[in-house]
DNA sequence: ATATTTCTTTGACTTTAGTCAAAGGAAAGT
DNA sequence: ACTTTCCTTTGACTAAAGTCAAAGAAATAT
């Protein structure tokens, strides 16, 4: 959309050349007692337990390499490998207790020289620096999150409707039910929001009419939560509408969901008299759209 | 001092497993095209010059491995090694106009991907994570120095009172001569700053009678501004009068140092009539100190 | 039931990274 | 003038990291 601004470029890249070399060096893995980098982020991985196939996505290895570096943690005592249950194709890594101890220690050191750098600064500053790295990694999340449109009977679609209706049956008194969830085949557009790889949000577009579209199922995985993006799939439907010519789009919602109502007032919705008898709504709003399409963005690359 | 929150250990390891696994991969030696990333990180480091001794120490490398990687580099064209001019046992790696166009492409390798990155976010996020990531590289750093007593006759010593001496010639009208600085004899205390081993800033302590300290030449290195090592610095001094025993503490300073005046009066420092009369001196301040010593510090470790 | 795909293991490599010690030229200390 | 220290180079290594291909066992597709 908007260019990136070179100075912002700078900036994050001159952080990014400083953190790396003052902290890069300070990384949990170097401190992995005497084994080399490779064994100590594989143990670090394996954490409570991990497919070898998972252990290689996360990390990126080689499959023979993999192989080997498992069995030498296996000799070591630190790590037990079985057939996975589910498929014996699999081998499933585990982490023995003298692997687990070690990992301790390895976390023990970790927060030693996390509290020996703070150390040098006063109480206000490390609650100055805790903030601004948590505002930095929120807005580095959201950055990476992608919303894409998919089939709405995909797997990931079907996850997230899964996730949103499971959250709402235990929001509400009276539960949930699947059966409410709107009908594939009334579903105009399904965003999927992707942060490496996982959904963690979605939105669905819906097309009542040629002039209005409706907006259901905005959800957010709760370990996606507070990083602006519902705001963002919630444009991402906009724009859609747009781009499909409604020329006004409408919600409901309900009370119990406190942090929707407001971001739909802050997004320029109005509320308005009920639509339908939704049992799950108490909240009904509307915002008119722009006309179709917007001047085509003009691509910057 | 006092001690650090777990939280904030939290908080901040959190952060740095994120930053290094989403952006160390983006790390701008990863973008030597294909070249091993010891020998990008040493075009990188080679710059616009540098002795083989000082890439040595920058990169903290072996003498053997340095050596033969340079010339490695010197053989594909992209470096050019002299004798140095000053010193014939040290040797001055360059880069050749190859070299040059090579460090360029891996900049424009990692603009392209920040921006890449940035794009994701509003014009309006961008500016916050721009200063988030400037208000934490800041605390980093300032969590970085450490602050020593040093003999003022030291090299380091000498080299801040000489940025000192320089910077205040050039703000006044009138010039700054050396021999205007306190005489070696009457120093009680020198504190240098130091950053990374460089002498970043400096104070010092005199001690015009049992009662009476008198704080000069607090000075902070241009590129070490704006991290509020002034103020560190000036603590410190103050710790060390009290820990001398002294009842108060005085200093002066002129209105063309108006960073300066600012910095005192939010320390405690109240204005106070002229206590001598020093050329470059517009305002004078005192500030009692807490009896001596105070209660020796509780030592977490 | 057969073919195809998926996942892991093994063997046989290469490259990168790094260490250590000896040696020689140049500068600095005495 | 001398010894000592500093800086670089060279030889001779080792360890870690990574690649590639073949092969076998299990699951999936046809």
């Amino acid at each position: 959309m908007e260019p990136v601004s070179a100075e912002h470029v700078t900036t994050f890249r001159r952080f990014n050349r400083y953190f790396t070399r003052r902290i890069g060096v300070l990384d949990d893995h170097y401190l992995g007692q005497n084994r080399p980098l490779g064994e100590a982020r594989l143990l670090f991985e394996i954490g409570t337990g991990a497919s070898l196939k998972d252990l290689r996505t996360r990390l990126g290895l080689d499959a023979g390499y993999l192989s080997r570096m498992v069995r030498a943690l296996e000799a070591q005592g630190l790590v037990r490998v079985s057939v996975h249950p589910a498929d014996s194709r699999l081998r499933l890594a585990e982490l023995t207790a003298a692997g687990r101890d070690e990992l301790a220690e390895q976390h023990r050191r970790a927060d030693g020289l996390a509290e020996g750098l703070l150390s040098g600064l006063s109480e206000e500053q490390r609650g100055r620096l805790a903030e601004a790295v948590t505002v930095a990694e929120r807005l580095l999340r959201l950055a990476g999150i992608t919303v894409r449109a998919v089939d709405a009977g995909s797997a990931d679609a079907r996850a997230c409707l899964a996730g949103f209706a499971a959250e709402l049956d235990e929001r509400f008194p009276e539960g949930y039910d699947t059966a409410d969830l709107v009908p594939p085949a009334r579903i105009a557009v399904f965003l999927v929001a992707y942060e490496e790889e996982r959904a963690v949000g979605c939105g669905v577009l819906c097309a009542p009419d040629a002039d209005t579209a409706e907006i259901r199922h905005l959800w957010v995985h709760p370990e996606a939560r507070g990083l602006g993006l519902g705001r963002r799939v919630l444009t991402e439907l906009e724009r859609a509408a747009v781009e499909r010519g409604h020329r006004v789009v409408r919600l409901d919602t309900h009370e119990v969901l406190k942090e929707a109502a407001t971001l739909y007032r802050t997004s320029g919705y109005a509320e308005i008299p009920a639509y339908d008898e939704d049992a799950h709504a108490s909240y009904w709003f509307e915002k008119p759209l722009p006309p179709s399409p917007p001047v085509p963005p003009p691509v910057p690359r």
